[in-house]
DNA sequence: ATACATTATTTACGCGCGTTAAATTTATAT
DNA sequence: ATATAAATTTAACGCGCGTAAATAATGTAT
């Protein structure tokens, strides 16, 4: 951390006493210099803090080190966090990741592909906008774009598909309230915005079935990625107009759930597993706040770190086979119940 | 969209029949070219779908139009919803915005730092961690890049603050809840992260002085970004063990008063203005699931638009004046009392 | 029509690094 | 010590674009 500034890897290749294309085999895989050299290169490299410029590298590179991450609306914490995960795996495996939210879109999705697209990135994880999607758009950019869908499918767009297994996440709260005496009714948006909602309806009904029970869905009006607003909204509405068909209710998901126990409170409808208590909820996803509720919400918890771990490994995969695997993957995780006070 | 690929700005020259230095100069600033010769090269670009090589591109410039926002802990909605409106200003203003979330960690954000430098951005948007930044590393990344500082203040450090006046929030909850019948004590943590609540608590200390009222300070355990179980703890903690000095609480911040209002419910403590409720709390920040907590959060609404706006717009006058301000501006927004359930 | 100011073109160089081929040095094995 | 393999050096070119200077074309005002 001494000396003048240095300018450019030819300087610093004359300080150090390498040679420059030894610098710049070093710096685009340490590995590939003999260990001694990599050693004097290192020693040189804390004695001048020359870090090479980076727009000059990617320029000639067909394939820069970077990697794109886009979720479709980072105000969520489920998305945060999962972002927050798959950008550390990246920078541990000698990535650099760049993290970009569609914000609910359309447009701004497809910018973001388009931006991305020169960015020259290695490989991108994406987590789409879902029914609100530009398939035609996604589908040409993953054509020339490495890409791992996570969270959100679009059957046969992109390498591979990492997400979570909704009918695992239905089953098992199904199953839960079933056996502790409950039928649940399902509780979700009349058009959701997410695929996954689709999978959970269609499981809610299949798993109904299975239990020779009758099944009851309660759709609710509203669009957009406010979920805690719709689901207050449609909440009010059915409790005021006593449109409850049970008194369990499974929520599509958690934000949904935070909306729906809000509207409890607000017209004194007590939840919880308790006898006394008016109805039961519960949900999926394991939100991030879905601990803080009140009461705290019983739900199906994702496997945030195998998820993540498994899509960015993949993606690595992908990666290293050239942008090509044989053939697309879908990998499902399970889910894991989480039992809490409000069912 | 027809035609071939192109390869580079040369070949897009040719078949646009214009000079390639034009073309550059339409890129770097379209208006910079005569309005006939902008139509021709916006048609052409209609039609052959060129985007120059942003690598080359910014190879030789001196600034790119690259921003760098930097956030002290995305999984917070708060800083998410932030985020979003800078995003957005960025992108309008023809600039492109990089987004980068320190997750709590000082070396990460050290790390964001260095990154950033060689990205040679035009200007930075930093959120800094507070306590646990690493003033040193972020001086001297000030001095090399323009660099605009917003929520969270280091005294000297930056071309400029943009945030929220903290006596504004704390006055107003504490004047209202004074006024509506109750001596509000103040719930914090020991040892906060962030210097707002320093001065949030001197805020209430002076407020308490000149109401003529004795004040009281409660602080719990606890270290790192989740604010809100440490919220709850410390809540379970001061209920269980009767340590509450008054029965109307002041919440340093809406993510302490979503844990606070958690355990009350666990403990069956009820919480609200009426009479008849155990107690009242109120907070600071009007936090995006602040609405959905139950009761509904009493807080103090952050001035989000015009904190993001006046960021922005002092980066953008900032990078104008070339990188250097004649004195160091720091604007505070006030605070909007949002009266809620819970207060 | 003429003079002048804008704007565009031509030509050419440079940026910092990737990359390659041939020549040379260094390490490893026998 | 010698043969062989592996790593490094030398020399040189190219990438795609920024940019500058000189020249030519175009627009505007009188």
């Amino acid at each position: 951390m001494s000396h003048k500034k240095i300018r450019n890897m030819e300087e610093f290749a004359t300080l150090s006493g390498i040679s420059r294309p030894t610098i710049s085999k070093y710096f685009n895989d340490p590995d590939s210099v003999r260990s001694s050299t990599r050693d004097r290169i290192e020693a040189a490299l804390k004695e001048f803090d020359y870090r090479p410029n980076i727009y000059a590298m990617n320029q000639n590179r067909r394939l820069t080190k970077n990697i794109g991450i886009v979720v479709p609306y980072l105000a969520d914490p489920f998305f945060a966090e999962i972002a927050r995960v798959l950008e550390r795996s990246c920078i541990d495996a000698g990535f650099t990741p760049s993290l970009f939210s569609s914000h609910g879109e359309q447009g701004l999705e497809n910018a973001i592909l388009d931006t991305l697209r020169s960015l020259k990135p290695a490989g991108v994880l994406l987590a789409p906008l879902g029914r609100a999607s530009d398939r035609k758009h996604i589908e040409l950019f993953c054509r020339d774009v490495p890409t791992i869908l996570f969270d959100s499918n679009i059957e046969g767009v992109g390498a591979a598909f990492v997400g979570s297994d909704n009918f695992s996440f239905v089953s098992q709260t199904v199953e839960y309230l079933n056996r502790t005496g409950n039928v649940p009714c399902f509780f979700e948006m009349k058009d959701p915005a997410n695929p996954n909602a689709n999978k959970r309806r269609h499981a809610y009904l299949e798993m109904m079935r299975r239990l020779d029970l009758e099944p009851h869905i309660v759709k609710i009006d509203g669009i957009g990625w406010g979920f805690e607003e719709i689901g207050r909204q449609g909440a009010l509405k059915v409790l005021r107009d006593n449109l409850l068909p049970t008194k369990t209710v499974l929520c599509s998901n958690d934000r949904l759930a935070i909306g729906f126990l809000s509207a409890c409170h607000e017209l004194g409808v007590s939840v919880g597993r308790d006898e006394a208590c008016d109805i039961r909820v519960a949900s999926h996803d394991d939100h991030p706040y879905s601990r803080f509720t009140c009461p705290s919400l019983t739900t199906a918890a994702h496997d945030y770190e195998s998820v993540a771990d498994h899509a960015v490994e993949t993606l690595f995969q992908l990666i290293e086979a050239g942008g090509k695997l044989n053939r697309r993957e879908e990998r499902l995780f399970a889910a894991r119940l989480i039992m809490r006070g409000s069912a």
